[in-house]
DNA sequence: ATAATAGTGTCTTTTAGACACTATCGT
DNA sequence: ACGATAGTGTCTAAAAGACACTATTAT
């Protein structure tokens, strides 16, 4: 072993003149940590559709613990070493509401690091996004409950819903404002989501994900209406249909139902993966 | 203070059932870190363009230390406590380079966590996005040296390029193709960031900031087509200046050079701070 | 005058949107 | 038959694009 005189003399001999091989090993023997390090958490926005209540919802758990306990949240948690952010957020949603994505289908929002954001100290969070078909939730240990909420725009505002519970944000402020409110900068989160939605689904088609693998051409009307925060019969059905064709395609027909027989919709392979 | 049987009882205790202001008393006099954390880092993919070399330029710094010494790389470095990524990479951005920005003219642009990225261990990276004027840049402690280089896309390839040095990545497979490469994966990092600027350019053009506040309609051009990795011949200057001309707003006449004299255009406000 | 650049105007093609119409079901 | 839903076709207005033309400068 090399003897050094002090210790920085030790630090320069390794960074800047030892092999990178040599660095590594000198580094990996270092009392670790040199830097105070952030914890890192990852959030998911899910969201999916109930035909019946015509209504978008947004998975969202009760806090057991502290912080924020008895408080809604996201699901999400800390990052794992050893996997990545995406990982641990399709983890963490099988983990606590017992959701399974694939990572195609999830894509990531904005990692949100303002400092106080979390009352325990220094945590940072990478947030994402994904949509599936309506699918029972089931609370994992660090939850009370788990819930669909119903997410409504109404305005520029928007409105959570299940129950007795009514968490409002508006669209424009980022501000929370009902009386119950959402554990951490959760609200922003979800606005941001709903944002990034809104601008791009006309392009990027994959919020259709919320009606399962297969949907109707006035299904997928009534989702976008909810994004946009009008009644779905404000979009042309014929309009809509010509433009949006380019991005699914038809797998069958719908026997049931009162009125002339849908013909069933399937996205595009290209709109499933690989998003930009 | 509280007495308690074991660990584990006093962990619930204060979890489940203390107040919140008692956890974090608690909270923060435990032995941390109870879990394993990550480095953060942030890296920066700022980017000119040269109007005599008609070129543009993305800021890199050559490392002075290991891992990665004498390598090519985004500037950037670790997240301190108390700051913001967006603070932070503002900060590593004037210290390493020399460069001031205002956190209205960054964009954060995605979070990379792949384990292994980094040879020292567990290590993620927030990425931002800026253009700004054409400015010289000093290195500062941690690099031998900074340049700007050329950043040119050939087809599906871009080429960076600086004196003898040229890193070459492919937009397709998104892998390093040339003989040198850079540190890292910052590789990944600047094709996001292209791809993503040449995906939007056309709806929010603040790439045209890398021509400084004004700029002329041909300018504006030139840097399109370089984005688009075609002669800017065949942007139409008409069509172009019809459709673009909501964003941008006449301010002055150019008196000098050949042909007849340009108008000055500067990019509208609302394309300055505020990205969605 | 001519080459080089900047800017205007016109015409065509494409796309988006309004809207009237036809088709098929349950009641 | 009628209301409710689904789907088609047509017409118009707006946007995108091709291209010819005019304007101003350096040489």
């Amino acid at each position: 072993m090399k003897e050094f005189t002090s210790k920085s003399a030790e630090k320069h001999y390794y960074e800047k003149e030892a092999s990178e091989a040599d660095f590594l090993t000198w580094y990996q023997a270092q009392d670790q940590p040199k830097y105070e390090k952030p914890s890192v958490t990852v959030d998911m926005v899910l969201m999916c559709y109930n035909k019946e209540e015509e209504q978008l919802k947004i998975a969202l758990i009760q806090r057991k613990g502290h912080p924020f306990r008895n408080s809604w949240a996201l699901p999400g948690g800390f990052v794992n070493p050893n996997e990545s952010t995406g990982q641990s957020v399709i983890r963490e949603t099988q983990e606590e509401i017992g959701v399974t994505i694939s990572k195609q289908n999830i894509e990531q929002l904005h990692t949100f690091s303002t400092p106080g954001r979390d009352p325990r100290g220094w945590v940072i969070t990478v947030s994402y996004l994904a949509f599936i078909g309506e699918e029972p939730l089931s609370a994992g240990d660090d939850a009370n409950q788990v819930r669909w909420f119903s997410l409504e725009r109404k305005a520029n505002q928007i409105y959570l819903t299940s129950g007795e519970i009514e968490i409002i944000l508006d669209l424009v402020t980022g501000a929370s404002v009902g009386k119950d409110t959402l554990a951490f900068d959760h609200s922003a989160i979800i606005l941001k989501a709903f944002k990034r939605v809104a601008n791009k689904m006309e392009h990027e088609p994959q919020v259709l994900l919320v009606l399962g693998k297969d949907f109707t051409i006035t299904e997928a009307r009534k989702v976008f209406a909810k994004f946009l925060g009008i009644d779905f019969k404000m979009i042309d059905h014929s309009n809509f249909k010509k433009s949006m064709l380019q991005y699914f395609t038809e797998v069958g027909e719908k026997p049931v139902g009162i009125g002339r027989p849908s013909k069933i919709y399937r996205l595009n392979d290209a709109f499933l993966g690989d998003k930009m």
